[in-house]
DNA sequence: AAATATTTATACCATTTGGTATATTTTATA
DNA sequence: TATAAAATATACCAAATGGTATAAATATTT
């Protein structure tokens, strides 16, 4: 069975999480949040222990939807080579994309809580991790089925990979402009092509 | 002359622009700022209009040392195209560099302030184009002085180069390693080596 | 040194902050 | 349908927010 509090968890943090995304942690009030909901701070306080703890899972909630939107995006192909173009070809329509959610929850909170809160920093760090992991997997992949260079490191290259990612990330949202992330989605797959690529 | 209010002016602005650099503008507080300087509200308020005309001064005192940085290291060489080794080159040390005015203020400011302040906002799209702009400046000398290969696109060039350094620039300071930087920049100066340079 | 102008400190303002105790309402159980 | 339990709203708290009027102190000029 689900409860009434499920439910409404659920939909707090979906009207909350993009909020945080957008302004920080810090920067978001109470009363913002109240006013995204249409509920009081008791019903909220009635579900969370307290600021933190939702800004939390907030910030899971935001994460889930883009590792969702890859990991079906991926599916398309069960190559790992093929897998790897089809993460940058993910980011072709990250800017719309991500818009929904209130942007990129990684670039976001990750910048805003380097130095403001330590378990929200920690929270993107444990992601950064996880993604370059799997990044580095398909790679790992590849080389065994013949398709990848062996001589590659596999984390180096994912490592580089999501770098220039969240760079064209970035610039894209503070510019505005999906260009940036047309560009070096080009850029990145010609890398995948001439390094990782067996001739 | 020199009044007392221009000393204290640039003395709030220094120690005021990490503090913003860091936190953003709506997450620092007056008394954040008056803790920093030592001072009390009437000082700062008797310098400056409001906490918006403040940040956006100290936005541009934190801008102007990285400015001034990358404008002291490009000095060491009067090749156009070495200068664009010496921009990378730069951001060996950006890191610890950047550390001490609050981190990167175009990645700071450009992230925190991208649903918020829209003036700082505005005022991180400048700098960015400006820096660009002198990047591609820079390709178009060497095109005339024939090391730069003539069928480039200067400012696509300038505005990959910048989302790739971004890029590690974000990673490096998310997840505190100095490698992400170190590896961007390897990658980089072969891009520039095989796209740019004339064989 | 006296008078004036500039700069800084103090004390205050209304509003908002995160959080809580309790009353009220809604939901589930019997 | 009556009752117990869970969820939500209300009213409040002390502390902090950005900003201001004015008093005090410091520089500058005469």
């Amino acid at each position: 069975m689900i409860t009434k509090s499920e439910k409404t968890t659920k939909y707090i943090l979906e009207k909350v999480a993009p909020i945080f995304n957008q302004k920080g942690y810090s920067a978001t009030s109470m009363s913002n949040l109240t006013a995204a909901t249409g509920l009081t701070k008791g019903a909220i306080y009635g579900n969370f222990k307290n600021k933190e703890e939702l800004a939390i899972k907030a910030f899971h909630f935001s994460i889930n939807q883009v590792l969702k939107g890859i990991s079906i995006h991926q599916n398309k192909n069960k190559s790992p080579l093929q897998k790897l173009y089809l993460i940058t070809d993910f980011y072709k329509n990250y800017y719309d994309f991500s818009k929904k959610i209130g942007g990129c929850p990684i670039l976001n909170i990750g910048v805003n809580e380097k130095n403001q809160n330590n378990k929200l920093h920690h929270e993107v760090m444990l992601i950064i991790n996880k993604t370059q992991l799997n990044i580095a997997k398909l790679i790992d992949q590849g080389k065994e089925n013949g398709l990848i260079n062996k001589n590659i490191d596999s984390i180096n290259f994912a490592r580089r990979l999501y770098s220039h990612i969240q760079g064209a990330v970035f610039m894209t949202y503070t510019m505005n402009d999906n260009n940036y992330l047309y560009e070096a989605i080009e850029e990145m797959n010609l890398i995948i092509k001439n390094e990782l690529e067996r001739l």
